[in-house]
DNA sequence: TTGACATATCAGGATTTACTGATATAATAG
DNA sequence: CTATTATATCAGTAAATCCTGATATGTCAA
């Protein structure tokens, strides 16, 4: 996919169990977390709110990198912002964001070893 | 990432809570749903157990593609195999799945709009 | 306004990941 | 054993994604 400004299309009614229209939001939205910096940032933020200097503190990186996996997860919706004067703190937009790391957390803990070796891919 | 075969790592034993390695794990764990193709497959086995071909038919796509797939899934433990004569049978490999694709549906249908525009990743 | 700090955006190159098409392995029927 | 059907693997290429470094925008203080 290109470098992507905003372009909205116009989104199915109904979405059909596997469809694909449905299925490509699905994964979109699933590589939100499918990053190792986006899901340590996610981590973060569950222990709080935090500001942009604060992740890139606890993080080591660099800030433009920071930046723009902020933005990944605010696009889709894992994330909201909120300025206070010079700062802007970025806290998790939905609860079931904690939910979804807390089973995905379950399911590799059994399967550790195998993922590690997993990139058979395409 | 290289091409991949299998070459285990040792584990952290203890991870904190953003560490990086448990991170790159769970990262690697949801790109098996960062994909549009393996995103539909496991939606049809949310359905219940299906032949390679059964998914071949449904998504209307090359059986390579739909082998490598799960190749992928299976080495995340996203699905199990068991042989049936000369079907190979899949099925969904932990219940926390469903959980999680469910979880996942209530934050998307918040945010289709903008997760449709998101790719401001890097 | 000017300067300093905080955050966001972008282009270009480097790395990953996915798809295509051909082929290899597995199981069964005849 | 041979043919047929089912599934898996792989190499090469196409495409998506990430990172780096430079720069733009925003906020506040003096």
């Amino acid at each position: 996919m290109a470098r992507a400004q905003i372009q909205p299309q116009s989104l199915s009614p109904t979405p059909a169990p596997a469809d694909e229209l449905g299925s490509a939001l699905y994964a979109r939205f699933f590589s939100g977390l499918a990053d190792e910096t986006r899901l340590r940032i996610v981590r973060l933020l569950l222990e709080g709110p935090k500001s942009v200097g604060e992740l890139v503190a606890a993080l080591g990186i660099a800030q433009s990198r920071v930046s723009n996996h902020l933005s990944c997860l605010k696009w889709c919706g894992y994330v909201r912002t909120q300025r206070s004067g010079k700062y802007v703190i970025y806290e998790l937009g939905d609860p079931r964001i904690a939910e979804i790391v807390a089973l995905a957390q379950g399911v590799v803990a059994r399967n550790a070893a195998h993922i590690e070796a997993c990139t058979r891919l395409g």
